[in-house]
DNA sequence: GTATGAAACTTTAGGCTTGAAATAAAAAAA
DNA sequence: TTTTTTTATTTCAAGCCTAAAGTTTCATAC
């Protein structure tokens, strides 16, 4: 499904793509980076750790731990050291599950709920203010751009 | 300079602009992580050394060891181990500077200059294997509103 | 010349990440 | 039932990453 011609000679649109991505990595990075750094310096927490506990306070019934890593998109072995080291912390806790003495549910404790809840209120106020250029159509017009490069990603597989 | 108001509530658009991170997120995650699984799978490398070859081939005369980490907006620990890898593949050495024996200029060698121009020619193509999905005025398109979130942020330092 | 401070770099501790090996339990096959 | 295979998870080795501490060298002030 690719539209180039292999037979061609290297496109300008190549080189462009090229400047493109790397910019786009660039702004992408340097906004994580801000992100990660205030979660550490206001929070004494990571994103690592944030994005578990988004995806557990989304399942308040806990999900399995390789339920989590499809989730989040990591090897099992990773969300295995992120959960100990928030259930060391007392933000988690693993259950088990009825009838299958392999598997576990992780789940947030209590506290772990109270603290997301003030994570993810900082998380989106960060966001939006280091968003704050991009106004509605705007905003429409990069979901546009995204979604092309996605499904063009399935095109590929 | 933010156009939000401190007083009122919270905007949808703060709603929006969270979607769409979490969406760019996603995206430029994928595609990083097709690049590295290529790096690795194809040419047994990574993309971090990847970066590092690339700040090294644009200067031939090679990069103190601080140079290279402010270039790549990395520290300085990570650098050193870096570069140490490759200086044990042979890919890269390190030259005392004259006058300072405090620095050192890290380079490639003619080995690592040969393997990074395969690399780069591999990356390129990839890039554009991936982003293929868009055309010239969506690039320029998209360069715009990269722009535009670059600005806001040098207005919030 | 000596002392003080700054600069360039490395080392270290700790967390994140992966792929691969190991463990244990469940399911399927024999 | 016993064996084999699959599934769920953890452990491990190795690389990446940072902040902070340590080392060596340079520059400046005295």
């Amino acid at each position: 499904m690719s539209q180039t011609n292999p037979n061609a000679p290297a496109a300008p649109l190549s080189k462009d793509r090229l400047r493109l991505w790397l910019r786009l990595l660039k702004v992408t990075s340097h906004v994580e980076a801000d992100l990660r750094r205030r979660l550490r310096a206001e929070h004494a927490t990571t994103l690592p750790r944030f994005d578990v506990m988004a995806a557990l306070a989304r399942h308040p019934k806990g999900l399995r731990m390789s339920e989590l890593s499809d989730f989040l998109r990591v090897s099992n072995g990773n969300v295995t050291g992120i959960v100990d080291r928030l259930t060391e912390e007392g933000l988690a806790l693993r259950v088990a599950v009825e009838g299958d003495r392999r598997a576990q549910l992780a789940r947030l404790t209590p506290a772990g709920e109270a603290a997301f809840a003030e994570l993810a209120a900082a998380h989106e106020a960060w966001v939006n203010d280091l968003l704050a250029a991009l106004d509605g159509p705007m905003i429409e017009q990069a979901f546009d751009l995204l979604t092309r490069i996605e499904s063009h990603e399935k095109d590929r597989i």
